[in-house]
DNA sequence: TAAGTGTACTAATAGTAGTAATACAGTTGA
DNA sequence: TCAACTGTATTACTACTATTAGTACACTTA
């Protein structure tokens, strides 16, 4: 199910990451699908329960997957998914405002940036 | 002109770096005018000189000052500092956009979110 | 050309990121 | 209930990187 390129310069627990990333973008991993476990993942990959248990805390904070204590982790639904990562990206445009008007550009200067973007 | 706090966890250079865009932003520092030497500066504050141009260096790269070998270290223009920022800025825009497109976000979507923020 | 200036290279060291070993704690089903 | 599964926390080892420094080079100006 997830493969590792030790040659790869990227961290393991990146890679899994990412693969977990393009499994439930890509709709093989389904809605409350149950990811394997971080022991029988880790046994398979020849790695560290700690490498993969970091690799599902890094993908539920990015609102992947939700992990239940003592059952497993689980595909996060595609609606809370899309939810959590537009709440980022409006923290990220909140920022970005602040640093604009720090130079004296202006929310409207900002949407007049993106009209021409279209 | 510039003060270090020993017990602040932040780099050296970095304050460095932060007590300079001070010293502009609130015009302190007139376009054009000379800061100190590397080697004055570092002698002053009892730290290498290398510290102080890795901090001069990463002015530089933000805009706020120009160097020139030989000579010294000047301020930049307000214009050139302030394009330099909008420049920066509007690179993070773009790369936003992109972001908001993978989850189905357009750039409406971000303009009308930027309207609710005035 | 001397005395100032910035810059490049190398190296020592401290701090951090990645991974692992191990122990703790919740859930489930026979 | 308890064995066998699950996730989680703590700690530590190690490799990498960031920070700082020592030193030598190169340009500018009077």
């Amino acid at each position: 199910m997830i493969i590792l390129d030790l040659k790869d310069a990227r961290p393991l627990y990146e890679q899994v990451v990412d693969r977990f990333k393009h499994l439930i973008l890509c709709g093989v991993l389904q809605e409350d699908e149950k990811l394997p476990s971080v022991r029988n993942l880790a046994m398979e990959l020849s790695i560290n329960p700690n490498t993969i248990q970091k690799a599902f805390t890094e993908l539920e904070r990015e609102g992947f997957i939700y992990s239940v204590k003592g059952r497993g982790n689980f595909v996060a639904s595609n609606g809370i998914l899309i939810e959590h990562k537009k709440k980022e990206l409006e923290q990220q445009i909140e920022e970005l405002v602040k640093e604009a008007e720090g130079i004296g550009m202006s929310i409207e200067d900002i949407i007049e940036f993106l009209t021409k973007l279209k």
